[in-house]
DNA sequence: ATCCCATGCGTACCAGCGTACACATGATGC
DNA sequence: GCATCATGTGTACGCTGGTACGCATGGGAT
């Protein structure tokens, strides 16, 4: 690829894209708001992303890969000694304490592949990856199941606003885990 | 409440908004596309639904009472003899088996509610409706977290397109029931 | 030095949107 | 009957959106 005059134009749109997600939700993105918020020009965001889809999709990866690091933060997910219940509910607590708003956006943009077909294969990556983690510690069925729980977890977590309760988490994920 | 000249015309508006998320999604969700697909003119839906969001509301309503009764209909939930786990698994299997296209609406509007607070309380109703059914057979707090898991592998079959293995979620069912 | 083209910019077009509002109609209470 | 008001209809306005397209610019190959 060949040089640009800015070499940070395409990064700061996808910067940009990611938080007017966060503050306005999927229905409030599109060129303009993101050209808006990365102060560039509306020609600019055409120019790197043909469709908001395309937009959306470098917007998800990045997201995604922000999350990995979490999970590959926590490198006790990977010692045999490990409570491996308590690691994830740990984990889903860094997620869900204090501001949801990053969580939020990942989920939205998560969930919206429901519809756009292109987003699909990213999301896939992005359990599918979670899933292939957790399979070192168990089988891969477990380990499925626990990204499951842990989705659904997060998510009435985050659609009643309640708070996040660690000590179930443990408990439950202690179960599937057997 | 007065008789109406159209009795059905609400019923109608709002059957057409389902129709038209299960073909478009919620971002094709207006005032126009609902009314054409109705067959009412624009100011009939204006009328009746103020907002979009009081749109989506009566219909996220109505997908929850449709679900709902599947689930009172499985009336094998109450009967303390009856395996638990499989009537849960198999009640996934009467969803994500065949035409999935129903659930896609329900959970579409249902997720909306991350952005949407108009819908928090529907979307609470349901899962807590859901909650209190299983909760008559275990504790609350296993109720919750099978709603979740539940929750996790839907939309795990949904975004991924893979098809629904009944023995599979019985058997992380079963783990969480203990 | 020169040319090519990826990159960046500005603007204009048209379609679809929510909203508002004036008007039509017929059920209901008196 | 008649007045009233909930219900139903048609149209117009202003805004925002995606898209297209012509032009500007400067890095790199030749």
């Amino acid at each position: 690829m060949a040089r640009r005059y800015d070499p940070e134009r395409r990064q700061r749109i996808i910067d940009a894209a990611i938080r007017v997600v966060g503050e306005k939700g999927i229905a409030g993105l599109s060129h303009r708001s993101v050209a808006a918020e990365a102060d560039v020009p509306l020609g600019s965001t055409t120019y790197h992303f043909k469709t908001l889809d395309d937009l959306m999709v470098a917007a998800l990866r990045q997201a995604n890969a922000g999350y990995a690091r979490t999970v590959l933060a926590r490198g006790a997910l990977q010692d045999p000694e490990a409570d491996l219940a308590a690691e994830l509910a740990a984990l889903g607590g860094e997620w869900l304490a204090g501001d949801r708003s990053g969580l939020e956006v990942e989920y939205e943009l998560y969930l919206a592949a429901l519809r756009r077909p292109a987003l699909r294969p990213v999301a896939a990556e992005w359990a599918e990856g979670f899933a292939d983690c957790l399979a070192l510690r168990t089988d891969p069925a477990t380990a499925r199941a626990l990204v499951a729980l842990i989705d659904g977890i997060c998510l009435q977590a985050l659609l009643t606003g309640a708070p996040y309760d660690e000590a179930y988490a443990r408990e439950m994920l202690a179960r599937v885990i057997g």
